[in-house]
DNA sequence: GTCTATATCGCGATAGAC
DNA sequence: GTCTATCGCGATATAGAC
């Protein structure tokens, strides 16, 4: 593996295990055994780690949300992305833990962030409007409701490893689980027989 | 206002600005124009500074989650409490923007906040099952989906701002409206024409 | 590409005068 | 209760040898 890889592999177990403010350049460099100042042949400052280790987590989503290309796209479909999407975060939870701060705290990746979220969304949006489309969403539901149903899966997709973590737990098997358990919830009411 | 509230008060107003890790508690002192030393003499450091400021949010919270006793809930009271929820998230919004990193590092405060939030979530419960006793909620619904209604109200109305801003925007008197909203539509189907 | 050595900076924290 | 002065530490970052 590259000692570029080598470092953000490293950074990232760090991050995970103390969090961003905790760990410096020299414990990241230590932990694979080379020294600061290669470190810095890599990358001009902590800043940067963090950077491509969110373009990182931005590259595995886009491969997490695809769609089958050769069939219609099935609830069953988008709970397998929920799940995987979960997997991810957990993979990445520095980032979840601290986002909005890191987000804050650098411009740049902030607007990246926004640019991917906003291509996220709107796949997110089409997704359920397809499915309103093939007839898998039956009670009569107004534009209103289908956008306000599009937002409380974002959220659920997004935040609740955060919940589960603020509730004391980890994103085990069993939480992805329940993570998914409750978008099948929240579409319940809109299903057939729902 | 005493020496020890001005220090909150400054350190607060830092932490949401600038996010804790890039406010030293040097900072915290200038800011009001007393001494580093002085600080030190009401605070053994800075953690325990956020220590504070998470009590005093605690403290906030128990009195904004308070029933009218003279009468049973409605659902509009339900509403003014997510909606000042979000207004104490808004004033402290440095906590939620590194919750759970901030938990994370120090066990006691985490321990202590799930003790709150045990409490928080127990009152969120009664209260919904009230409103489904109350004949508030009348779809078929079993023990498994009032469960799951109570866990997404509770996610919403916990992570709808930091939601907000991960999109871009703030938690303001609009934002505030949107997440009531949202809260609403979660409601809608297990209510009476919904 | 990787190392050693080092400069600079500012933070957290304390001692002791007033 | 508040101040001044200061110590020690570790972080970021760079220079220059190999």
């Amino acid at each position: 593996m590259s000692t570029r890889d080598r470092i953000l592999d490293s950074a990232l177990a760090l991050f995970n295990e103390r969090g961003t403010a905790a760990v410096s350049t020299n414990h990241i460099a230590a932990a694979i055994e080379i020294s600061p100042g290669n470190l810095y042949y890599y990358f001009g400052n902590k800043q940067e780690i963090i950077s491509a280790l969110f373009e990182r987590l931005f590259t595995a989503w886009d491969e997490t949300f695809q769609l089958p290309a050769d069939r219609a796209p099935k609830l069953a479909d988008f709970e397998a992305m929920i799940a995987g999407n979960y997997r991810l975060i957990w993979e990445y939870r520095f980032a979840y833990r601290e986002m909005a701060a890191l987000l804050r705290n650098d411009p740049a990746l902030n607007a990246r962030y926004l640019e991917v979220r906003r291509d996220g969304y709107q796949g997110f949006s089409e997704l359920i409007e397809a499915f309103d489309r093939a007839g898998v969403l039956v009670r009569p539901q107004s534009k209103d409701e289908l956008r306000a149903l599009t937002e409380l899966c974002w959220i659920v997709s997004e935040l609740w490893p955060v919940n589960l973590e603020l509730s004391g737990r980890d994103l085990d098997a069993e939480g992805i689980n329940e993570g998914v358990s409750l978008m099948r919830h929240l579409f319940r009411p809109y299903l057939v027989g729902g």
